[in-house]
RNA sequence: GGGGGCUUAGCUCAGCUGGUUCAGAGCAUCUGCCUUACAAGCAGAGGGUCAUAGGUUCGAAUCCUAUAGCCCCCACCA
């Protein structure tokens, strides 16, 4: 067999994937073992992949992978949503530039549209995810349009219609004017903004007088119905009861006062316009005054506004604002900072709008689902986000479940023409209730009319922990028993509110039963510079020409090195780049212990080393094991992944590797070589669910595989024994050792070619004995020696209690070695100082733990012994 | 306006219930090496009064209090 010298990427990846793919691998089915299970979020259908997904699912898969190698039954279902009304509006505008109008289709014949676009572009997202390696159960992909889906929506509509959570109501709404729909408030993004405070003159209908009112919506004015001030007022207080000429539109409305005015801010006087303001509308409510909605539903000045009809709302504040200065009435115009709400989707400013919407009182079913986080019966990964959890869901205000879109699941209304309606899982349904209802057995179908609104994406979303499963269909369905609940939601803070919350809702309410255990929430990907990554910055690597360049492995090890859950990701190419260059260590140390067998370099039956190597790296592997071990509890993925990174670059490669490698043609041994291939294949193992596609390689190239012998199904190493600290403190005695020597040929020029002798001055020589033959060769050493007393014409160097002499031509300043001598003794002697005024300390006795005690304990004695030995040598060198 | 978080080497970050093996890692920098696995590499090195000021303590990066700066979330101030 020939390896291969450099390792590529691309050819292996397809391979192997195509071939987990046809041995099943992925799939799953409900059987004895223990589930686990990761629901995918589901992209947007519209979505293209970007660099948060690659974190995203790239942490999925890393979870998905360990427990399946752990023995779970892994499942890992994928999904897409149908993303209602982003979706809608790209289908629109797709539409637009073929020359078509939303308004000349039917509804029928626009969703053939929606559905044609959905085909032919959804799910593009799902295929590049398999470039990246993701290990789904494809078999299972869902889709919330899906039919099963879809019923499941309409039914739990019913339910929670049926159970008085779900009702009809004329409410102030976010009204987006340019995809014509309301919108919940989650979907409203605050921004700061710089806008024009206009002072204007409401003239008194008797006499002179005016009251001065500030607003920043002049083209509201034609709504105003009132104009409000505090009753403790005392510039006002004379005028309550009055009435005002309102500007624009010289309608007489009355000044009335209420207590929530503001005396402070802008005049003290407000001008009341129900229609376009949620505290307008409660007051309007209060007062019984009425409402003139001035705008359509697409942002233009209304019929009722009575004036600048037709003109777009921007355009009629500039009109207005005009009008008031050549009406005489516009005192002054002031620069102030506000608050404006824009949509989420179609980045238009929201319009407060009074409409008849559906709405979900979530009050009582949040109470639950507070409490499962709070108790962390569903724990959040980190912490800090439960806080915010908790607020919004004390405040839970109802939920504007409808939209009026095509594209989403109809509402399961149905209306007589006197407005009368039933609600019902399906036309049938709706008959039979209709007819019951006005007790008309002749009623038909054509005397019913569907309500014409979707709901909101997240009424569908809310549900997928149970829908996937079909679960609300059929709740006693094998799989949803089997699989629920999940066990990771991994996610983005950011819909924390739009989803996470809401799953936990309904999870509680339809299975009693929290929908996940855990959350791990993801930070957000940035560039280098910490700016979020965007189309419009052009900052955001394009996945997939990423993965050519570095290949998957290597994008997968980039953007999870540097990523700690709910810590934003600063990514940078470099990060893959790293990747890279590990994934080509890792081929290359591959190639050399496999080289050796291929090579014939496996000469002895025994090992020239007593087997320290194998001894000391065994010991560092069962350490490193207990520590990654304990990262992969907490979700540290990050921390994990760079703790294998060190294991295997620094002490397999650098350290093991470079101790039993071979010089000249001395030749491997069997049995090191076996020890060698089994770490090998232990570390391939571990870093398999970080860097899949490498590792797979390495696995069947390792050893003669059976066709049933995968990475992908290996038991993941686990952390059994723990490692022996003394020989794992040995051995650094050794290395450090090693490193000094290293440390002189570089301080003092010497090559490492140039063999040196070492004299070694020890309690332990025993030790250094054992160790001897990797000492010469790894600090390509002639001979080493054991002395007794200080060696003159030497440089030294100490470890612990033990001195090193290397002879060498070159001078050698005495006074040097006598201040590198005394400040080490100086710095031990503090630190001895330190430990005693610690052990004289009654109250450290009394309440330092017993292996806290022990420690310090040791401390001294090693502090003794080495200030001994230093004191030694320094009397020595005196002489 | 309310709430939460952050401030540790040039950069990105680890540092749990306070105890000189905690002052760390990776990247970057510097020095020397084309040593037959790897120059996508090897061997070394330098670099931080742990934001500031107090306090608690025998002892604080770690706990408390203020201050400054940055970030996030929530909120109907016209």
């Amino acid at each position: 067999m020939e390896i291969p010298k450099t390792y590529d990427p691309e050819t292996i990846e397809n391979k192997w994937y195509a071939q987990w793919l046809d041995k099943g691998y992925f799939k799953s089915s409900p059987d004895e073992r223990t589930p686990f299970t990761i629901l995918m979020p589901p992209p947007n259908v519209t979505g293209v992949l970007h660099m948060g997904h690659a974190l995203n699912h790239t942490i999925q898969d890393v979870l998905i992978r360990q427990e399946r190698m752990k023995g779970k039954n892994a499942m890992w279902l994928p999904g897409i949503d149908h993303a209602s009304i982003a979706t809608e509006a790209k289908v629109v505008a797709l539409l637009k530039e073929q020359g078509i109008n939303k308004n000349d289709l039917t509804r029928d014949e626009f969703l053939a549209h929606a559905w044609e676009w959905k085909n032919k572009y959804g799910g593009i997202i799902l295929d590049q995810l398999k470039k990246l390696g993701a290990s789904c159960d494809w078999d299972r992909t869902t889709f919330t349009m899906d039919n099963q889906y879809y019923k499941s929506v309409i039914m739990v509509f019913n339910d929670l219609y049926d159970k008085g959570f779900i009702y009809k109501g004329i409410q102030m709404v976010n009204w987006d004017p340019l995809a014509k729909t309301a919108v919940s408030d989650e979907e409203v993004i605050f921004k700061d903004a710089n806008s024009v405070l206009y002072y204007v003159k409401y003239y008194l209908t008797d006499g002179e007088d005016y009251i001065s009112i500030a607003t920043t919506r002049p083209e509201t004015i034609p709504g105003d119905v009132a104009i409000c001030v505090n009753p403790n007022d005392e510039r006002y207080k004379h005028l309550i009861g009055k009435t005002v000429i309102v500007p624009l539109i010289h309608r007489e409305v009355p000044i009335i006062s209420d207590l929530g005015i503001d005396i402070e801010f802008g005049t003290g006087a407000l001008k009341v316009t129900p229609a376009h303001d949620r505290y307008d509308f409660e007051l309007g409510k209060k007062y019984n005054l009425q409402v003139i909605d001035v705008f359509t539903s697409d942002g233009k000045m209304s019929e009722k506004a009575g004036i600048f009809v037709g003109e777009d709302r921007f355009k009629a504040r500039k009109l207005a604002a005009d009008q008031l200065e050549s009406e005489g009435v516009l005192i002054k115009k002031e620069q102030i900072q506000n608050n404006i709400g824009y949509s989420e989707r179609t980045n238009s400013v929201i319009e407060p709008k009074l409409s008849e919407q559906w709405f979900c009182n979530m009050q009582k079913l949040a109470i639950p689902a507070l409490e499962a986080v709070m108790s962390d019966e569903v724990e959040f990964y980190p912490a800090k986000y439960k806080n915010v959890y908790r607020h919004w869901m004390e405040n839970i205000r109802d939920w504007c479940i409808s939209r009026q879109l095509w594209w989403g699941q109809r509402i399961p209304v149905w209306y007589f023409s006197n407005g009368q309606y039933v609600v019902a899982l399906n036309e049938e349904e709706a008959l039979a209730k209709a007819k019951l209802l006005v007790e008309n057995d002749n009623l038909t179908l054509s005397d019913l009319r569907q309500d014409d609104d979707v709901l909101d994406t997240w009424f569908s979303s809310w549900l997928w922990p149970i829908a996937t499963l079909n679960g609300i269909l059929e709740p006693n369905n094998k799989e949803i028993n089997y699989y629920y609940p999940s066990d990771t939601l991994v996610t983005g803070p950011d819909i924390i509110f739009f989803w996470v919350a809401r799953m936990i809702t309904s999870g509680l309410e339809y299975r009693k039963e929290e929908p996940f255990y855990d959350v791990y929430f993801t930070g957000i990907v940035r560039d280098s510079k910490g700016r979020k990554m965007s189309k419009q910055l052009g900052n955001s690597p394009d996945l997939l020409d990423l993965i050519k360049k570095f290949g998957a492995d290597s994008v997968r090890f980039g953007v999870l090195v540097s990523s700690p859950a709910g810590n934003d990701l600063l990514f940078d190419e470099k990060l893959c780049e790293q990747g890279a260059n590990f994934a080509n260590k890792i081929w290359n140390a591959f190639r050399l212990v496999r080289g050796w067998e291929l090579n014939g370099a496996i000469k002895h039956k025994s090992s020239r080393f007593n087997l320290k190597p194998v001894e000391w790296f065994s010991n560092k592997l069962k350490h490193a094991l207990h520590e990654i071990d304990d990262y992969i509890e907490e979700y540290k993925l990050s921390e994990a992944l760079t703790s294998i990174y060190k294991l295997i670059w620094d002490d397999f490669c650098s350290t093991y590797l470079e101790m039993i490698k071979p010089e000249n043609d001395l030749g491997m041994d069997q049995v090191t070589y076996e020890a060698t291939i089994t770490f090998f294949e232990k570390l391939v193992a571990l870093l398999h669910p970080f860097m899949p596609f490498l590792t797979e390689e390495i696995w069947h190239l390792l050893r003669e595989r059976t066709d049933d012998d995968f990475c992908i199904i290996a038991p993941y190493p686990k952390p059994e024994e723990k490692a022996d600290q003394i020989i794992l403190g040995k051995s650094s005695r050794i290395i450090e050792a090693i490193t000094g020597v290293r440390n002189i040929r570089n301080e003092s020029n010497i090559s490492p070619k140039m063999a040196l002798d070492l004299f070694i001055r020890s309690d332990d020589e025993m030790l250094f004995r054992q160790w001897e033959p990797i000492i010469t060769k790894m600090a390509n050493i002639t001979n080493i020696d054991f002395v007794k007393i200080q060696v003159t014409g030497a440089k030294s160097f100490t470890v612990k209690t033990d001195t090193f002499y290397v002879p060498i031509t070159v001078e050698i300043d005495p006074e040097t070695e006598r201040i590198k001598l005394s400040d080490e003794l100086d710095y031990t002697k503090g630190f001895l100082r330190t430990v005693m005024a610690k052990l004289a300390n009654q109250r450290f006795i009394d309440n330092a733990r017993p292996d806290v005690l022990d420690k310090e304990m040791q401390k001294k004695a090693d502090a003794e012994a080495r200030i001994i030995m230093l004191e030694q040598s320094l009397k020595e060198l005196q002489q």
